[in-house]
DNA sequence: CAGTTGACACCGT
DNA sequence: AACGGTGCCAACT
């Protein structure tokens, strides 16, 4: 469908505050859902400005491929990222996500 | 304007 | 099976 903002970033902001709570997706699926499958690093860029962004985005929902919260450290804490994620009943172990395939949710297969 | 970076993903060794 | 190196896309300096 079509986008007012054709900026990518603008876009994934948009696919991540889709991600029901309680879900999450991965940067690969975003990336993929926007056409450019290889582009998975530039979803995780945008999401480091998504912080500068005016809107809040639920940033905590995107993990890497293997469901590892690799962008904890800049939530500006240590285990802020986590503790999010535990509030949404997704149980997270050594920065990793437990029972990922099961809280994953894909935008590609929704849509 | 050109070079480097970055919250990833995949292929090769 | 585990580790390392390379590739893509867009933004930042």
């Amino acid at each position: 469908m079509q986008k007012t903002e054709n900026d990518f970033y603008l876009r994934v902001y948009e696919v991540v505050s889709l991600i029901p709570q309680g879900r999450l997706t991965t940067y690969g699926a975003i990336a993929r859902f926007l056409g450019s499958p290889q582009a998975a690093r530039t979803v995780g860029y945008a999401l480091n400005k998504c912080f500068s962004y005016k809107k809040s985005i639920p940033a905590h929902r995107v993990v890497n491929r293997n469901g590892m919260l690799t962008g904890k450290h800049y939530f500006g804490g240590s285990d802020v990222m986590q503790r999010l994620l535990e509030a949404e009943n997704i149980a997270v172990k050594d920065n990793q996500v437990i029972d990922f395939e099961k809280v994953f949710w894909d935008p590609n297969i929704v849509l």
